[in-house]
DNA sequence: TTGAAAGCGCTAACAG
DNA sequence: CTGTTAGCGCTTTCAA
């Protein structure tokens, strides 16, 4: 049980040629069915399993990929990135690669890559959100393979998988005026510029098809947090008329909206309705339970890895676009009648 | 730019053999002051990393480590465990280690384990909160060094890392009394006997140090997610006399506690105070804000990692004992006059 | 202080 | 259909 087999040892074993062992081993053919059942005994007795370092040195692969995150982005949304990382690597298990978890650091406008990254010790590259101008230079000076996962702005000539978060907001917004909702908000930021304009377009879209139109009042572009949700969404409280239905564009803004809603003694749903794009795990776990549209998170971490491995083996590939419509009915929706 | 450098590369430019060039690479001595130089030089210059691939053969060592998770345990406290990955993560990076993301499966007494551990392709493990003993037995079988961090029970003869969640209780049970509060209630689940048992010691012995008694009227024990509290707590509000304050043993309970009376109409902390162990991200982002005893992650990650290597490179080692015993005051405990 | 040579476990030409 | 052989890029004896 303790000195690790070699394809040598099988070989002997089973009195033929490594290269017998080794044909039987990745399936090719050019072998006899004697000698493949004879190989194939040999190995089911001894447990036999082939090393990966040596076909790591001898293909110069890695046969790993890396999930590569902001050091510092953990935000409390991060249970979506968990969920991705499930799909990610029930994706590269299909394809026989490993996952590794790693982080970059971008300060100052300097970027600094893991040294996996910089020894190419590993075969592509994931991201999870957009990551900024430098770093994509840098990966192409390196000529790493990567994808964006999850990118809200649009790059030419990269790889990415995009959902279509103009249509989730329209969905939204649409839900909410079903609903019997006329006076709706709208929360966001312009952090992610192609994002918002997407989600913007989405919501005054649905209004306007019913003939109303955005009241800029009760729309806030600068609540990307807890903080900024406090220092803004207080002036929204103290005019005379106030939305029935707020729109956010993330779930984690929709929930810090409700919990400073919550704190000023406004009631969600009485008062005021909230509903949002994401479906992070968190939206179900707080009170009210959130409504909102939710993102396939399944298929855009197999999506990414297979964009991935078009790279790798070089085979023809392109970026995908998701759509998102499913709204996942909670309870911070009132109906208004 | 694109074929990649070997090391006969560089000793070809510096002049001098591979072995030099090995030996300069790795700081060993025997090696003349001009040779290292001139070797430094050319590496500088053609930006020369030595492949991982080689090394790896050649020690027979993957140079990775691997967190596991139970397939099925993704639950909303997940938060904790990617601060966790992250304490890993700078650990592992330390050693010059890889970080990789593996899922096991354990269904009917049945243990699956993912090929890169049954490959041997890591060289150790590291588990969040406890294993099945099936699967302990297996590890050991395969002869893989693993340790389990945050393991709530004792196991003998096992590496893991390990808080004192007697004293956590205790503390966070002082905390309320200190606040005036004379009715406790507990919230808790028998899932992790040891934990539990640990636990409810605390909430007892802080109780009896008061001269109060625990009231088995206010304590749960089978409150594991949010459907087991709402099946429960109900018969808690039905008493004529409720408590004034709630410990729970996790976060996670707090936040289904804290939902469940929001939706009862209860006011947390005016009408009942909640305080947890554990401090996950996601107790600042509710509200109210849960008042909890804080775990520290960072040191329960490195802490694992540092073991490990200890285990790797058969160094003498031994399992850790945190202690917890630092409140995060936020808002759901109130002062009682 | 230096360099030649062997070898880690595997794959794939290439001959037979 | 089968086996011999030469590497993949590194480290490390071992002799000079």
């Amino acid at each position: 049980m303790k000195n690790k087999l070699t394809i040598s040892d099988i070989a002997k074993a089973a009195g033929v040629s490594k290269t017998a062992v080794s044909f039987v081993l990745n399936n090719k053919d050019g072998i006899s069915d004697k000698t493949r059942q004879k190989v194939l005994e040999v190995i089911k007795q001894t447990n036999y399993r082939p090393t990966m370092n040596s076909k790591r040195l001898f293909f110069q692969k890695s046969f790993t990929i890396a999930v590569l995150f902001d050091e510092t982005s953990h935000r409390f949304d991060n249970l979506f990135y968990l969920d991705i990382m499930s799909a990610l690597l029930k994706r590269c298990t299909a394809f026989n690669y490993s996952l590794v978890y790693s982080e970059y650091r971008f300060i100052d406008g300097v970027v600094t890559l893991p040294d996996n990254v910089l020894d190419k010790d590993v075969d592509g590259l994931v991201f999870l959100k957009d990551i900024p101008t430098a770093l994509i230079t840098t990966l192409q000076n390196l000529d790493i393979p990567f994808v964006i996962a999850d990118a809200h702005a649009v790059h030419e000539g990269l790889y990415t998988v995009n959902v279509d978060y103009r249509l989730a907001a329209y969905t939204a917004v649409k839900y909410l005026l079903a609903q019997g909702h006329r006076r709706v908000g709208f929360v966001g930021n312009t952090q992610l510029p192609a994002f918002y304009s997407q989600v913007f377009s989405g919501y005054r879209e649905a209004l306007e098809e019913s003939g109303l139109t955005v009241n800029p009042a009760w729309c806030f572009d600068s609540i990307s947090n807890r903080e900024t949700t406090e220092q803004h969404i207080g002036q929204l409280l103290t005019q005379k008329e106030l939305p029935t239905a707020m729109f956010c564009m993330e779930d984690v803004l929709a929930i810090a909206l409700i919990r400073y809603l919550q704190k000023s003694k406004i009631s969600v749903p009485d008062d005021i309705s909230v509903i949002a794009i994401d479906d992070i795990l968190l939206s179900n776990e707080i009170y009210p339970g959130l409504t909102t549209v939710a993102i396939d998170k399944d298929q855009l971490g197999s999506s990414a890895i297979d964009i991935l491995m078009n790279l790798i083996g070089q085979k023809p590939t392109g970026s995908v676009s998701m759509t998102a419509t499913d709204i996942v009915v909670r309870e911070s929706v009132k109906a208004i009648l």
